[in-house]
DNA sequence: ATTCGCTGCCAC
DNA sequence: AAACGTGGCAGCGAAT
């Protein structure tokens, strides 16, 4: 069953039921006072008769967060502001607005109205009680809920007409199941315990200073680079540190850290140990922590689809890039495990599946793919491993590409897979994931061939490209198996037993997912996963000998997986 | 005082 | 060893 709904003032809204075609204003449509509460219903009603409602938004990330404040969880949805971007992508007009009010007017022959500027997340209510302020752009005299009625319709129908239309309708559902991951995940926040945080910090650099001032240990660590270099240095300014270096007949052409270790001065030992602890008390100090952290919990917005290739992007935090040491800081709740789960050696399996690469797709039955392509490279792994990564991003220099005729004796298929990817590349074409979605066009606008003279790209912009479209569609297609798995993953655990607590998904980096979950429903969430992995496999790619396998952690610290 | 490009480093 | 893909973010320093 699908039902599209939208808010109203005073949390109120209007639901709409969706006849089987899903075409018009034929199904019920009900006007509601408590919209959370209704969506409630409708979401037990559908689960319990075994037909799950499939719920039509304009923007998941608009109306689910206050119906999560109000406990309500939702399995299934489609999210016509995602996908309109996947089917405007698909037509090659990447970027192009796709709010629900730009769906409306392209469907209506206006122009459409630019997409609103994202609001951050920091300082906005962690937990929504009132719905968001419509952002969908329609014009005042249209119907929200007919408009998005109207462009569901629409989507479904533009959606049919693909060349994989089973695929892209895998990779719109799962796209829009991540819009509901990523709003949970926001709501319920990563367990961060703010004191094991300050023991790290404290550990490090010293008691914490006041506002602005420089911790105990980077301060000493800054006054002995001065006394080192005989003259008045700040650390952080790489045109000081260049001038400083040149003034002890030391020029650098740069100041980046591994530049500086080649670099013989008693300066350079102070100063890759200052860039670290700057680094920590910069990026992942006490003031993220003030930001950040609160109630025991860091909550980070993530923007579903905001990298080029699917992968997500987050706004706040810094959330996908926390360092090694600041996990320690990650610890379950008493009674709670977290179970860490990433996919091991994804990109070069993705390669093997989506090639037909018969060797390589061999290879990737195993747990160690590398591994088994080391006998084509007189038995060392790591040149093996070397040349397949240097095969999916393009890598023309140094050791590697003397390792990339092997390769492609060995795995031909394969090797040609991306090769080819980087010819459309390089020839201003689209390519596409497995799923379907599809790069931007060129900067210099190369599939218009009714362009007066365009400007013809330089070699180098050519190769760039060439090198972007051959690591998407390995990219892209990982991070859409990813979704699958996420997908799989929700899926499975509102079927686990929920007395001791509901458990959680609470991070999601790339290839990674973390749980949170009461430490009796550790081993059920294990297996939810491997199951969750095998259904992905068998849902994107069918029949296939190449395996995805998980390394699956159950630990009461992140910093332990 | 704010904006913006650049540098450099973190993650996958 | 240091040109090899996707990003976020802090600090600097110059321009506005």
């Amino acid at each position: 069953m699908r039902i599209a709904a939208v808010a109203e003032s005073e949390g109120g809204g209007r639901l709409r039921e969706l006849g089987e075609q899903a075409s018009g204003r034929d199904g019920a449509l009900w006007r509601v006072g408590d919209l959370a509460g209704a969506v409630a219903d409708h979401e037990a009603l559908g689960r319990r008769s075994g037909e799950p409602v499939r719920w039509v938004f304009a923007d998941t990330s608009q109306i689910y967060p206050a119906l999560l404040s109000r406990g309500v969880r939702l399995s299934r949805c489609h999210d016509s502001t995602l996908v309109e971007a996947l089917l405007m992508g698909y037509a090659g007009r990447f970027g192009e607005a796709h709010t629900l009010g730009a769906a409306w007017a392209r469907l209506h022959g206006r122009e459409a109205p630019p997409d609103p500027v994202p609001q951050s997340a920091e300082g906005r209510a962690p937990q929504p009680t009132l719905f968001e302020p419509d952002r969908s752009t329609l014009p005042s005299g249209a119907d929200a809920l007919d408009a998005l009625v109207e462009v569901y319709a629409d989507q479904r129908r533009r959606m049919a007409e693909l060349d994989h239309p089973g695929r892209f309708a895998l990779l719109a559902a799962v796209e829009s199941a991540g819009a509901l991951g990523a709003a949970e995940m926001a709501h319920d926040g990563v367990p961060w315990r703010a004191d094991v945080h300050d023991a790290v910090l404290t550990e490090q650099l010293g008691p914490r200073p006041t506002a602005g001032a420089r911790p105990p240990v980077l301060a000493d660590l800054a006054a002995r680079i001065s006394e080192a270099f005989g003259r008045t240095v700040n650390p952080d300014s790489p045109v000081q540190l260049m001038r400083a270096f040149e003034a002890v007949g030391h020029p650098v052409p740069s100041t980046r850290s591994w530049v500086l270790q080649r670099v013989d001065h008693p300066a350079v030992p102070l100063l890759l140990r200052y860039k670290e602890l700057a680094r920590l008390h910069s990026a992942h100090g006490w003031s993220w922590l003030d930001t950040w952290v609160s109630g025991g919990r860091f909550r980070t917005d993530y923007i579903v689809g905001g990298v080029v290739s699917g992968r997500w992007a987050t706004r706040g935090g810094g959330a996908l890039q926390v360092p090694k040491v600041v996990r320690r800081a990650v610890v379950a709740d008493p009674g709670w495990t977290l179970v860490c789960a990433d996919a091991g050696q994804l990109e070069p399996r993705i390669l093997a599946a989506v090639s037909g690469d018969s060797a390589l797709a061999a290879a990737a039955g195993s747990d160690d793919l590398y591994a088994r392509l080391a006998g084509s490279f007189g038995g060392d792994r790591q040149r093996a491993k070397i040349a397949l990564l240097a095969a999916m991003y393009g890598q023309t220099s140094g050791d590697a590409a003397a390792l990339l005729p092997r390769l492609r004796q060995a795995y031909p298929r394969a090797v040609d897979h991306v090769d080819a990817a980087a010819r459309e590349g390089e020839q201003g074409h689209l390519v596409r994931s497995w799923l379907g979605r599809t790069c931007p066009p060129p900067m210099w606008g190369g599939d218009d061939p009714d362009e007066g003279a365009p400007a013809g790209p330089s070699d180098r912009a050519a190769r760039e490209r060439g090198r972007f479209t051959r690591n998407f569609v390995v990219q892209a297609t990982a991070a859409e198996w990813a979704l699958v798995l996420m997908a799989a993953v929700r899926r499975g655990l509102t079927d686990l037993d929920t007395a001791a607590g509901r458990p959680q998904l609470v991070f999601f980096q790339h290839d990674e997912l973390v749980l949170h979950v009461p430490r009796t429903l550790a081993e059920a969430a294990v297996q939810t996963l491997r199951a969750a992995a095998d259904e992905a496999a068998a849902l994107m790619f069918g029949d296939t000998p190449v395996r995805f396998p998980l390394d699956i952690a159950v630990v009461d610290r992140y910093s332990d997986a």
